[in-house]
Parts: structure tokens; sequence; C-alpha cells
DNA sequence: TAGTCGCG
DNA sequence: ATTG
């Protein structure tokens, strides 16, 4: 049924999904790498820790965040925007560790988008019971780079959608080191994460850790 | 309760 | 219109 959505990249190498024309699904890419960008994540975490971000509806997200790079997304009650800054400290955010760094171009790479170099990364932990809505990632003014997701600790139903919201969407589950990357004619997808569902993931305290690579700067230098 | 609608 |  779900494999019916999807098309093979090619017969021999059956970790590589195509979801979309311009989007994939890179099964298991950063599994190798997992312990040590969860162990980076701890020390950004010390840092910048996570909170659940007001949104303009004064509402907060279920999804506790921080970012490392230059720039980091934050959303409060004037809106959702790009901040060199963590609102919460006024310092800079952590410096993007060089595995998130490599690890970001290398899947880019493998999806068909080379010399990506991202300035952003949001750092997303679910617990369970916690969700994002559909949306599109449209705050990055260059929309040629693309976006990468690496997935990390519990497993989640991913939701991909269209470039109108009232497409309908594919379901992918997305496990520990699964990667998806989405850029080209996908770079304005809509897309989601179910409500998740508690587990057992002792590595990331029984959530689920994503890492959304972003160029979020301006245009050019790439 | 999962899916859909639609609020502000 | 909507990362609620």
């Amino acid at each position: 049924m779900i494999d019916d959505l999807f098309s093979r990249l090619d017969s021999e190498d059956q970790r590589r999904e195509i979801l979309a024309d311009g989007a994939m699904l890179l099964h298991g890419c950063a599994h190798a790498q997992a312990p040590a960008l969860l162990a980076a994540v701890d020390e950004i975490a010390a840092v910048a820790p996570f909170r659940r971000m007001q949104t303009p509806g004064a509402l907060r997200m279920s999804v506790a965040m921080s970012n490392c790079g230059a720039l980091g997304w934050v959303s409060d009650r004037q809106g959702y925007r790009y901040s060199p800054l963590d609102p919460d400290n006024g310092r800079q955010w952590p410096a993007m560790p060089e595995v998130f760094c490599q690890l970001a171009q290398m899947a880019a790479a493998a999806a068909g988008f080379p010399d990506f170099l991202p300035d952003a990364c949001l750092i997303n932990r679910y617990e369970p019971g916690s969700k994002l809505s559909l949306h599109q990632d449209k705050d990055e003014p260059d929309r040629e780079a693309p976006i990468v997701s690496v997935s990390l600790g519990l497993p989640a139903v991913f939701l991909f959608g269209g470039l109108k919201r009232k497409e309908p969407t594919t379901r992918v589950l997305l496990a520990h080191g699964d990667v998806v990357v989405w850029g080209g004619p996908a770079r304005l997808r809509y897309h989601g994460v179910q409500t998740l569902k508690h587990g057992l993931f002792p590595e990331t305290g029984n959530s689920r850790i994503n890492l959304t690579f972003r160029k979020a700067g301006p245009p050019g230098r790439q």
C-alpha cells in the first residue's frame, strides 16, 4: 500500500526511497554517527536548553526546541523568524558541530544537492504526545538550498504533503538514523509529524530528537 | 479515535 | 494564513 506510493531509486540499494520529485528518504543514513550526534546535542542543550516556544496565537508548541549554527529558528507572539541570538539568554547559538555539518552535506549530496552549506540547525525534541502540524519551511529566503532532516531516538510518523495544504499526505515511518532530504521542486512541500507514541529508547531519554538543517541566510554564498 | 474542518 |  505505502510501497505503491514510493518508487525505488534502484533495486540494488533499498535504503534510498524517493518520496516525491526532489525528496528522498535515506534509510539509516545517520546510524553510525548517531552516538556522536546525540553527545553533541547534549552539549548544545547545556548551553541553549530546549524550550517550548510560543506561537503568534500565544499558544505553546508541544515540541521543545533549541538551535545551533549562525542562525536559529525562533517563534514568539510576534511570529516566526531566524535570529543569530538565543532569545532566552541573548547570546549566540552554539556553533554547529563538525559532525553535524559533514552529515548534512553528505546526505544532501547523496540526495542530489551538492555543496549544501547549512548555517542553521533546528533541534526538535519530541516527547510522547508531541506533534508538529502540517507546515511549510518558508522562513528561509534562499529556496535553492534543500532541507535535511535527521531522525534520532523514538520512531515517528512523518507526513509529507504537496505544495498546497489540502493535497494528500504520504505517511513515512522515520526511525533512528533515518535522514530525509527535500529541495528543488519539493522545497516548499508541506510536512509535519504525527503525535509521538511512547516507547523505549534510553539513549534519548525515551524521546525523539530531530535535527533540521537549513540555509537560512541570504541567497548566494553557497 | 482518527480524520477533517475551520477558527481568528 | 496558520510549525496552534
